[in-house]
DNA sequence: GTAGGCTACCTAGAACATCTAGGTAAGGAC
DNA sequence: GTCCTTACCTAGATGTTCTAGGTAGCCTAC
């Protein structure tokens, strides 16, 4: 049960964080990251379909489809339990690990 | 002139930042890092010597020889002009990209 | 009525860095 | 003489992003 982890470039677990708020679909993920960041994060979608689909696959998120009246169907997910615990390690994970590269970046 | 992104894995910005406070070889930006981040960031060297053969490559780095009494030889790498800047550029960089994290991640 | 833009999904292949799992070599401890 | 430590190196596998598209339906502007 491998955990997501922002210091080897994966992003999923950005999408965990986002998704622990509510549920969400890759369309609105990508425009909300990019939104709430400022544009710093600005992932493609070509990105977030695939790591959606790793994170379903490693049953951390659970998907389903929604129909939309006069637009293409969304598939919202959802944290599962263990996506909650992966939630839970990688945040402790980030921080332990932001917290070593700022101390080597120095102030 | 890429420069060297956290965000992304590359561990590149790391081994620059220490050099920016003194020449240092492989073997011991390992140990430091793995010293200064109590064990949090540990490298293995098969990950650490490519990454200075490609600053150098960059020419961010300069690397030359030591000849050391009584031990195998060392290469010492130092800090370039184009380094500095690439340092400052991927601190930047690393600053906004972990402050955008830490709002999705929470607090 | 058609051209363009937006929503919303998806995929294949390239690119790139880490990581694994070794190897080489010299010195010192016991 | 065996083992640990220092100090360097490489080849190949793995994993993830990123590029560069494609599909499809709806709406607006001209």
């Amino acid at each position: 049960m491998p955990t997501p982890r922002l210091d080897r470039g994966d992003y999923g677990l950005l999408l965990l964080g986002l998704l622990s708020e509510r549920e969400m679909y890759g369309y609105e993920l990508v425009a909300d990251l990019r939104e709430r960041s400022a544009s710093v994060i600005d992932l493609p979608e070509g990105t977030v379909y695939p790591a959606l689909r790793r994170l379903e696959r490693e049953a951390l998120v659970a998907g389903h489809w929604i129909a939309v009246a006069g637009g293409p169907r969304r598939r919202y997910y959802a944290l599962t339990a263990a996506g909650e615990q992966a939630l839970a390690n990688g945040r402790e994970t980030w921080r332990r690990f932001a917290s070593a590269a700022d101390g080597v970046l120095g102030s």
